[in-house]
DNA sequence: GGCATCCTTGAAACTTGTTCCAGATTATCC
DNA sequence: GGATAATCTGGAACAAGTTTCAAGGATGCC
């Protein structure tokens, strides 16, 4: 209905309009930062960003969209810095072994946001359908950057990517929760890596 | 503090709570074969049951211990009837693949029940930590009969059940909201199961 | 049976996400 | 600069998860 500023296909947004939507990005990841998912309080937010209760909503309309909205912010910065220091490993699946070990680490050092970026997203529902697809997108794209192929990834190659982030945001989850180590999940993300190598599907198919 | 019935190592459980504690898990998984999630009130619940709300509340202390609760139960039948009927391929990762479609399938018959359990599973943090486990443990022994293996599996073994187990919850949950389709699932599936046959880890390590 | 303890009930209260609305502010177009 | 439409504000209201509590029931122990 309403052309909620904020995503693509929406109308140019305003200067002042950008500054909210940024002002209340940075309040969602501060509150994020300090207690998780359950900090994040809409009126809290709102209040953070200076703005009232309604304009929040009218530029996220839940707020699982607004965490994940979050989490597409923050991993464009995490997508700009693999840029300026990419992975040297000479191995493809080591690069994307160690590309996700290291965005692994730096989310290791702010566990509150990680844990409320990650629980939006798997929450989410279809009313958010556009917002995780774009996160989807943006986490394939880091992944296809780290095994460093040239053409068009083939089908079997896009299954291991859809694969590798899968299990990805699972040990991540898993880890947040406590509910296994960081070995696990290092072990884990490595051997889903080996399907960039393997890629072997079609023998079990049927 | 309190020992809630209704998990391990709480207090034996009267015949009359045995039978308060079925009702409150058929009256949760009715609602949710309804509506899914958003279906499933506590108030509803407790009134379906015929409990009052506080003894819902002490029987499950959240909305999501409640419907892991439920997942937990709904995969003992599940696991009970591939016992019965055991898949016959003859390699380990093609038994495994076709188990996880059976169960794929099983779930696609009732997807609101599928998806209010699924979305509680991977939203519960850390307070649903025991049940939460209680259901990954139920899942991996389900793969692991798929694999069939005689012995203890090895420490990579696991790792790939534990990836496999992910990726089959992260298909799911993305198929359910409709993100992607039963055919790429099924290829991410089996994409995913080849690592049972493969299982060479460690060259990528580090 | 009587007593102590724990469990269940019913109902109200509290919390936080979400919706709604009337009036003030801002942007757009002439 | 003024008319018009879109946006923003403050605040009330609603919905559903969760907590709390007093009073009534069940259980177990003597």
């Amino acid at each position: 209905m309403t052309a909620h500023p904020g995503f693509p296909s929406a109308p140019p947004l305003t200067e002042r309009q950008e500054a909210r939507r940024r002002r209340i990005l940075a309040a969602s990841a501060g509150l994020a930062r300090r207690g998780g998912f359950g900090a994040v309080q809409m009126r809290e937010v709102a209040e953070s960003a200076d703005v009232a209760l309604g304009t929040l909503y009218r530029y996220f309309p839940s707020k699982v969209h607004l965490l994940v909205a979050t989490m597409h912010d923050q991993l464009e910065r995490l997508h700009e810095t693999l840029h300026r220091h990419p992975p040297k490993e000479p191995e493809p699946a080591a690069r994307v072994a160690v590309t996700l070990m290291r965005a692994f680490r730096a989310l290791q050092r702010e566990p509150n946001l990680a844990e409320a970026m990650l629980r939006a997203f798997t929450f989410a529902d279809r009313s958010a359908g556009a917002e995780v697809d774009a996160v989807s997108r943006l986490t394939t794209e880091i992944i296809l950057d780290a095994v460093g192929a040239r053409g068009a990834p083939t089908p079997e190659r896009l299954s291991a990517v859809r694969v590798i982030a899968h299990t990805w945001h699972s040990t991540l989850i898993g880890w947040l929760s406590g509910r296994i180590s960081i070995e696990q999940a290092q072990e884990d993300i490595e051997t889903v890596c080996t399907l960039i190598t393997a890629e072997t599907t079609s023998e079990v198919r049927q």
